[in-house]
DNA sequence: TCTTGACCTTCCCCCGGTGGGAACCCTTTT
DNA sequence: AAAAGGGTTCCCACCGGGGGAAGGTCAAGA
């Protein structure tokens, strides 16, 4: 099997296939006489895991220790549950911090009457300032500030 | 004020003030005769704006059209209201895909015994196969392939 | 007055993953 | 024999920054 029809059959663009072969993540393929590289069905089989690690958000490095893993057959289950569990872990980290941008964003729009008026509630918090005092009512901060930090 | 300053002031590092600045996102600053930048009270507010907008998860864009039409002291809100809508969606199509992938990967972990023997339906499962054949039970796959394409 | 340290300037490289494309070589089909 | 459709390497771009080198500037203390 040549480059093109391995990702095909794998899922993985040719153009990541020599991108991990670059980065050590798969080893280096096997060329004929004019230099093609060259796949077997068990190498589609390893790029097929790892496209379907990465599916799981899991980054290059865990997915490495995952084919590592994987090809091991005496590996301890152990570590694999334990890259998965951090992986959880950080996918909720991920989710629950857009879930807070989201609800801040949400309560602001729903406070926007969104017409061809100018004030803006959603602007007004941006600016940091209390929403448009235009007509001397006192408005509470629409949306709560979620985080102090820059996202990671 | 000068560059450090006022990132101090605004949250904003001194070489994301730069890079804004050559992005076209912010206005050239003043220089002092040295060639030193110098910001307003006002360039700071404008700072604080752009990394609020940004703690929304907006891209650089669209950051750039809310700031716009935040100077625009006749903007419609309807047009504001639209950019956050927007994004609100966004944030939420990306945090179904992340809560797919942590269900998923979740499932699979709490299958996997996680002790010192290999068998492991994580890694059967990556592998596109049953977990594990070791004792001839038919067990389902663990976790329901959620999306087919790549993530975004 | 001079030195020192903190700051500023520009410039380039790095990250993760991926796509685009140029220039050139190889294989397969018409 | 030529053309189409692979393959190969190499470089560039994206986004939103961080790190750091080389050199200029400013303010405070000896």
């Amino acid at each position: 099997m040549n480059i093109g029809e391995a990702g095909r059959a794998s899922g993985v663009s040719a153009k990541m296939l020599r991108y991990y072969e670059s980065i050590g993540l798969i080893p280096q393929a096997r060329r004929t006489e004019a230099g093609y590289r060259t796949y077997s069905t068990g190498d589609v089989d390893t790029l097929r895991f790892i496209r379907r690690a990465r599916d799981f958000g899991l980054p290059m490095d865990r997915v490495k220790l995952l084919v590592g893993l994987w090809q091991d057959k005496n590996r301890p289950s152990r570590e694999v549950k334990e890259i998965a569990t951090r992986q959880v872990a950080e996918l909720e980290a991920k989710i629950s911090e857009l879930t807070a941008m989201k609800d801040a964003l949400e309560a602001l729009a729903d406070a926007c009457h969104g017409d061809s008026h100018p004030e803006c509630p959603i602007l007004s918090d941006l600016a940091g300032a209390a929403p448009t005092p235009l007509h001397h009512e006192a408005a509470p901060r629409a949306g709560q500030r979620f985080s102090a930090g820059r996202l990671p």
